[in-house]
DNA sequence: ACTTTTTGTTTTGTATACAAAATAGTGGCC
DNA sequence: GGCCACTATTTTGTATACAAAACAAAAAGT
């Protein structure tokens, strides 16, 4: 692993306290208070800033600062039905590239996700249910379809994050993979991608009734 | 219309000369000479290119520079997938979305490539071709899958424009437009979907032909 | 002649300084 | 007391300065 540079550093924390849910949506991201507390100059978080918001995950005004994004109803629902169809094709393209390898790793995650579950461990299911889903990315051999797929996951992250609540939903969601796998696994793309989209919608009505 | 700021200004301008192919893959972008050249310090250069990478146009490496992006073979193979699947998904969603503005903006860019194919103008057809598609992507009402999709646009655009030597090149291409307005506009979404699919396919056929 | 080391130059990454714009705060006015 | 204008402060955007790393070139050694 190659040592991250200063901004690379910024990007992930930000990433990270924003998935986690630490920065909350329509939260101003002042630049010199980053600046000083991460022990640089402004330069560096300016930096992060901009690569973020190009990602979608902060908005930017003009002369106005940056923000973490938030999305309307209207727009969630939009960005969802986007995610939605990049989730199929990855399930999709991922059942025509399944191995032995890519099989392992996602099975790997889906009992991840049962023992987080189980355990009523909430911040370990989100970053198990993470893992999945980047397993069938990856599954897909596709590293373009995979950034993508990655970085609707990323943006809607606290949103999708709020809808468990309960230790029963962490365990509703991890079963509901079960019925995934096997359409992925079924090897028929018609079959995965239609498993998928409703898994997503699914998911999108639960995400929906917490926004 | 907004007046562009000076980031967004660059950016625009870059991005152009990238698509037209006066910047091609491999080309070193030398911060100080753009410096220079759009009359402006390094910093807002830095920015612009910063934003352009985080788009794909552009791949920077640590501490060596920006280069305008060039793929294998293999790579292009991959991004050519994952186009097609966006593509796909668009045209989908359009069929579903259709009215009465959206079938005409489709009819209009169509009637603008097939001027520019018949009088053998290839920068003009290579717009119009972009417009056609943008078209469709707007078609979908949902400005995420549009922006994706229009990414994916600009990331290939230079492999692609390759592909338009001869006025018949031109020409075929408009005429090919003509079945995948016909599926769309059927409303089913899987014979839209499917129409974008060959479309993509046989484009992408002509595209590896000539890189 | 070819490799390797050393030196000099270019170029990136970061810090700092400054100008212009936006926001907040204060005082005057109705 | 509430509203508007004006000033002060903060904050963004850009320019410049500097340190460190990469690259190129020349010199020394085998």
């Amino acid at each position: 692993m190659t040592t991250p540079s200063t901004v690379q550093r910024i990007e992930m924390v930000l990433t990270e306290e924003i998935s986690v849910g630490e920065l909350t949506p329509g939260v101003r991201l002042d630049e010199a208070r980053l600046a000083e507390r991460f022990g640089v100059s402004r330069t560096p978080i300016r930096e992060a800033l901009n690569r973020l918001t190009a990602q979608g995950i902060l908005v930017a005004g003009e002369k106005r600062g940056v923000f973490v994004a938030e999305y309307s109803r209207e727009e969630l629902s939009q960005i969802f039905e986007a995610m939605h169809e990049i989730e199929a094709a990855c399930a999709r393209i991922a059942s025509q590239r399944l191995n032995l390898l890519s099989r392992a790793e996602i099975e790997h995650a889906q009992s991840e996700c049962l023992a987080a579950a189980q355990s009523g461990d909430r911040a370990g299911y989100l970053r198990a249910n993470e893992a999945f889903h980047m397993a069938i990315y990856k599954a897909t051999g596709n590293p373009y379809m995979a950034e993508i797929a990655t970085e609707f996951r990323r943006r809607t992250g606290p949103f999708r994050a709020k809808k468990f609540a309960t230790a029963q939903d962490l365990i509703d969601s991890a079963e509901s993979h079960r019925d995934l796998i096997e359409n992925i696994f079924s090897e028929d793309s018609t079959t995965a991608s239609n498993g998928m989209r409703s898994h997503m919608t699914a998911s999108f009505v639960q995400t929906l009734k917490v926004n």
